[in-house]
DNA sequence: GTAAACATACCAACCGGTCGGTATGAATTA
DNA sequence: TAATTCATACCGACCGGTTGGTATGTTTAC
C-alpha cells in the first residue's frame, strides 16, 4: 500500500453529511468530491459508481451508528424493560441542533430509492432493520418479565420504535427543528411504559 | 378559455405518481410531461418552474387527501375517543397494494427539498400539519370526557400519529409492503386505546 | 380574430463517467 | 544496497447524454 486511502473515507463520510441534507439525486459527484476536497478521479478509483458510494455509504452509516449505539449508557439498567427506555431517553437526547445533523442517512435514501435502486433499498433497509433487532432480546425479556400478553412479536415492537423515529425525523424537517420530534418521542416512551407497567 | 386545462391536472397527478415512486430530484420535467402526455410547452405554459410545480402538487396533494378524508366514515362515532380509533382503523385499511399507491407526498418531498427549497417545504409541512389539525378537536373531546391528565396537547398527540403514519411508510419502503406499517399502526391505536381508556 | 392552451424545436449548463497521466511506496532483483 | 518493477492512490481535462428552461409556431373555443 503506498498511502492510506483516506480519499475513500472522506467521501463517505461527505455522502453521508451531504445525502442527509440534500437528498440522494440532488447530491451530484461533484458536489461530494467539493465536500471531500478529491477530484472525480478519486471518487471513480474508489467506488464504481455514484450507486456504488450509496452502497458504500449505507454500510458506513451502519457501522458508524451501529458503534455508537453499541458503546451508549443505555445498556446499564439491570432490568430489561428499564433498558428499552433508556435507550428511548438516549434517542430523545440525540435530537439537539441542525436537523441535518440528527436524521437518519437510511430513512432519507429509502424514500428516494425504494423503487428505483434495489441494491440501494436492501443496504438501507438493512441499517434500519439490523439497529431494531438490537433492541429485541431487551423487549422480548421485558415482555417475559412484565407478563405482556399482548398480541405482538418483539421485533414488532422494536420496528415500531424506529417507525416513530424515523416519523419524528420528517416532522422535524417540516418543522425547522427538532421540537416536535422530541414530543414524538415522549409519546413513544409513554406507549412502551404502558406495555411494560407492573400488572399485578 | 380555449380549451380546458387538463393539461394542468394531469401534470398534478402525474407529478403526484412519479415523485411518490422516485422522489423529486429524480422525477424530470420530460419524466412527467411524458406521464402526463404532454409536452413541455404545457409545461411551462402551467407552472414557472419545476419547483413551482411540486408546490402546485402538495396543495394538489393537500386537496385531495383533505376531501378523501372529509367524507371518510370515520366520522360518524358519538364518542370523541371513538372517532380516534376509527381514524387510526381507516389509516391502516389505505395501507393496501403498491407502496407508491399508499405513502405519503409530502413527507417523501420533505426529505429531499427541507433545507433547499424552502417554499416546498412549507408546502408540504403545511399538508402535514393541516391534516394533523384535523385530529385535534376530537382528540381534545376525548381528553376532557375520559379525564386524561398526561402533560401533552391535542397537537401534540395529533402529529404524532402523523410521525408513526410517516415513519410506517419508510418501513413499508424499506420492506416493500405494507405488512410493517400495518403493525406499527396497530401499535399506535393500542397507545391511543390505553391513553383514553376509561379510568373509573 | 384573438387569446388561451397547447406543440415543436432548440439551447446552454450540468452531470455521471472515462481516460491518460502522475506521485509514492513496497517488493524484487542484481 | 541500489536500481528496477509494479501496484496503489490520486489528479483533472474531457465527453456524450440529460436537464431545466425558452422562443416561437399552431390549434381551438368563443
Amino acid at each position: 500500500m503506498a498511502r492510506a486511502p483516506t480519499a475513500r473515507l472522506k467521501l463517505l463520510d461527505a455522502a453521508v453529511a451531504l445525502i442527509r441534507a440534500k437528498g440522494y439525486a440532488a447530491t451530484t459527484v461533484d458536489d461530494l468530491c467539493a465536500a471531500a476536497g478529491v477530484t472525480k478521479g478519486a471518487f471513480f478509483y474508489h467506488f464504481a459508481s455514484k450507486d456504488d458510494l450509496a452502497i458504500a455509504a449505507a454500510h458506513h452509516w451502519s457501522t458508524c451508528t451501529g458503534s455508537l449505539f453499541a458503546s451508549a449508557p443505555y445498556h446499564q439498567p439491570a432490568d430489561p424493560a428499564e433498558r428499552i427506555l433508556a435507550y428511548i431517553d438516549f434517542r430523545k437526547e440525540l435530537l439537539r441542533g441542525e436537523v441535518c445533523d440528527f436524521t437518519c442517512l437510511a430513512g432519507t435514501m429509502l424514500q428516494e430509492v425504494h423503487t428505483s435502486h434495489e441494491a440501494i433499498r436492501r443496504a438501507c433497509a438493512a441499517s434500519i432493520t439490523d439497529h431494531a433487532a438490537t433492541l429485541e432480546a431487551d423487549i422480548a425479556a421485558a415482555m417475559a418479565e412484565h407478563g405482556v400478553r399482548h398480541e405482538f412479536t418483539p421485533r414488532s415492537l422494536a420496528l415500531h420504535t424506529q417507525a416513530v423515529l424515523q416519523g419524528a425525523f420528517i416532522l422535524a424537517k417540516a418543522e425547522g427543528g427538532p421540537a416536535v420530534a422530541a414530543e414524538s418521542v415522549d409519546h413513544l416512551k409513554r406507549y412502551v411504559t404502558s406495555l411494560f407497567k407492573r400488572n399485578d
